[in-house]
DNA sequence: TTATATTGATAGTAATACTATTATATTTGT
DNA sequence: ACAAATATAATAGTATTACTATCAATATAA
């Protein structure tokens, strides 16, 4: 059953939900029903009154497996980037050349994933729709920090430090690999925001996606002229 | 009674509010009482009613002045952005060379203003505060398409070409102007935030601050080495 | 087959995001 | 100085949201 939903096994943080929802038939249908609820509706628009009905149960019930809309949300968020370092993980393995290895990594943390030989869960692109649009209306909240104590954006900040460290072997005296990261993954999804919305803020549109070549040629042009 | 916030008049899209806030008592006290919640609060649990008992008055009188908490957010990054403009006009007069230009924007944009100098508004550092944590709120919506069409993004736009052309003065041939200035933009308040909430992601703390530096060094060698 | 856990059905509460109405000040034009 | 217009206060009310609580029905496991 833990495999209905992906072709890998994630074993996600306990904090982030009351019953695992990987458990039972009622859990993946709140799963499968939130991902399509709030790609729709936005964020702010789901609640659980509406996600009950779509799904055919009662509020109090998901009330069992989920605190509340956020942790729903969290939940999501963190499986993608499980999605992501497993990616990762695949896509550096047997590489000797860490410039390689980079170019790699940038290809996954800003592309669209390829539908036909990329995916390694089902709702991939609905899930990476969902973090563009929605991760930060969980990010930038007063509680932050107990969701982080809480482990909630561990897979997150793993992925951030493993391809900073690709980039330190690269070159070792680059002083900012982190950052360089963690604005090159907020930035592709921001860009892809910006080209569907405000495109005069970017200089692509829609139909030419240049995010991954933008990233591309900024990251490897800072971190070799050191 | 215009000045009263500020050391320049700005002219603000009037979109953004049924009656103008600048133009009474009532008005100013909701502009500041609002910054003020806002910043301590988190925009989610802001509202209206919290507002009123603090400035004293009703919620029915804020409606007045504002249709929803949405649009007093709006009005105060927009007013954050005039600012900017403002600010980046005054520091890139009289100046020939483009690089030079360059560098006072992004400092302007990337910086914490020093109050003992910069400072155009009063109140301009919590504005800062509450565009770092809280404008994703208002961006990343359904309704971001119409919010545009009224033109409550026009300054910051506006800004983000006017630093974009300096770029291309630098360097003709570079194709991603804008996404590298609105990157840098969004980058730079991302990695402050990240800074106190989850350091992993970035390479600073709280106390030495590396984010002009960072994007200081990043934009030129990106821009240079076409 | 009895005990246990899971879900459904229903009800209820406090807070939020508004709208509407009327009364009372305050300002402004003449 | 006074009527007319305008701004604000006071109060009430509605639909929705984000929950909590209770109890019955049903499936499952010992």
């Amino acid at each position: 059953m833990n495999q209905l939903f992906s072709k890998m096994s994630i074993q996600m943080n306990e904090h982030l939900y009351l019953k695992d929802p990987t458990s039972s038939d009622l859990g993946q249908k709140i799963l499968r029903g939130s991902i399509s609820l709030i790609s729709s509706l936005g964020f702010e628009k789901f609640t659980f009154k509406k996600l009950a009905i779509e799904i055919d149960t009662t509020e109090a019930s998901i009330y069992r497996y989920f605190e509340s809309k956020q942790k729903i949300l969290l939940y999501l968020i963190n499986w993608y980037w499980s999605c992501m370092w497993f990616r990762i993980h695949m896509g550096t393995q047997n590489i000797p050349d860490a410039e390689v290895r980079l170019k790699n990594c940038i290809h996954i943390l800003t592309a669209i994933p390829d539908p036909t030989q990329e995916l390694v869960l089902d709702n991939e692109l609905e899930l990476k729709q969902i973090v563009i649009n929605e991760s930060s209306k969980v990010l930038l909240t007063k509680n932050v920090d107990d969701e982080n104590k809480n482990g909630a954006f561990t897979e997150y900040k793993k992925v951030v430090e493993f391809v900073s460290s690709i980039i330190l072997e690269i070159n070792p005296t680059y002083e900012f690999p982190n950052m360089l990261i963690s604005t090159m993954i907020e930035g592709s999804n921001q860009q892809r925001f910006f080209a569907a919305h405000l495109p005069r803020l970017t200089n692509m549109n829609q139909h030419d996606d240049l995010v991954e070549s933008f990233f591309t040629e900024t990251l490897l042009k800072v971190i070799k002229h050191g």
